[in-house]
DNA sequence: CTTAAGGTATACCGATTTGTCTACATCAAG
DNA sequence: CTTGATGTAGACAAATCGGTATACCTTAAG
């Protein structure tokens, strides 16, 4: 019932599926069925709604995410989780995130291409954090505190690959893909 | 001095580091210093202009990286061309390629998320023709046909991983990263 | 009871969008 | 010489953009 959650909602899923650019507030106040006095009163700014949006987004995904890998141990079942979870998303099994077009802050990082844009940065930071969450398994395997960014920084690449993969090509089965990978290039790294 | 092309030049620079959506007919023209009805003289619409250029960037990007590739042996010396060029092209040493803003077809297709949009499939057909290039580096390494195509994607799935890494994190190492994972998921499918 | 916050509906503003139109210039080919 | 293709400059149209303004309604708190 809160208007403002709403709006945000509503302003998520028209620029997950069409881009930010491609979405008027017009269409967004249509969609949601919301008067524009109540967006501006809200909001002082598209700007500033498109921001609440990346920063709902943020909260959605990561929280998803990190719910999926408490309910494993950190370190090799967290790693398994992860991809399982990518490919859960990735065949829509995951209603809370709803139906996958990619990853919306790769999406939005292709349209704010200035690394100085507040927008940019957001969705970086977002990646930060997920980052995090996957140092949290590397670090639980017992590598050399030396190695840890760097296979974590891996790690990470090949989430990223896997999720451009099954957008931009349709492969579906890229985050197993990116799963045997994982296991592989570890083994190496620890051995 | 053809005009037609001095539009699609302009257009893809303003587009790639704007996107699509955000630049309008009239910022292309004033910055080609082109006259409006040119540009309908050589294109129906806004549209076939924007295919046009992705067509364009597709036939600059395959031959830049095909011209790389045919200076080594196919194998295991094109594969480290291969993230060796992609090394390049992220650090801007590539001058056909102008200031790296990530990938533009992967870009393009966060603004055209339909799956059966016209931009769409044209920027599925420039992956699937590099994914080609992959393929004969793979292939001249002697592995099982069945193999063959799995292992294409993986590496793609490693390069584009690398892409993403460098647009949205900044991580101007990430190529090496999946080189390196390369050499040893290759190893381990081979023996 | 009153008041302020949050809401609807809609007209309106100026700027910008894609695209058309007129009028005119250049130039190579038949 | 004429004609058609290619070009410039810029006015113009219709729609849409983000954003403001007016007028009125509802509801919960002091």
């Amino acid at each position: 019932m809160d208007k403002r959650q709403q709006l945000i909602h509503t302003a998520f899923n028209l620029f997950y599926q069409n881009g930010i650019h491609a979405v008027g507030i017009n269409q967004i106040l249509q969609t949601a069925g919301i008067a524009k006095k109540t967006l501006y009163h809200h909001f002082a700014s598209k700007e500033e709604l498109i921001q609440a949006v990346v920063e709902y987004r943020d909260e959605d995904f990561y929280n998803w995410l990190a719910s999926r890998l408490e309910q494993v141990k950190p370190g090799y079942d967290g790693l398994n989780e992860l991809f399982d979870a990518v490919d859960d998303w990735m065949h829509n099994r995951v209603d809370v995130l709803t139906d996958f077009h990619g990853c919306f802050f790769i999406n939005t990082c292709a349209e704010y291409n200035d690394p100085n844009h507040p927008v940019y940065l957001q969705c970086q930071q977002h990646k930060t954090r997920v980052n995090n969450l996957i140092e949290r398994q590397i670090r639980a395997l017992g590598i050399s505190e030396s190695a840890i960014q760097y296979v974590t920084e891996s790690i990470s690449l090949l989430k990223e690959g896997a999720i451009v993969m099954a957008h931009v090509q349709g492969d579906l089965n890229a985050a197993q893909k990116a799963k045997a990978m994982t296991w592989i290039v570890l083994a190496a790294y620890i051995s």
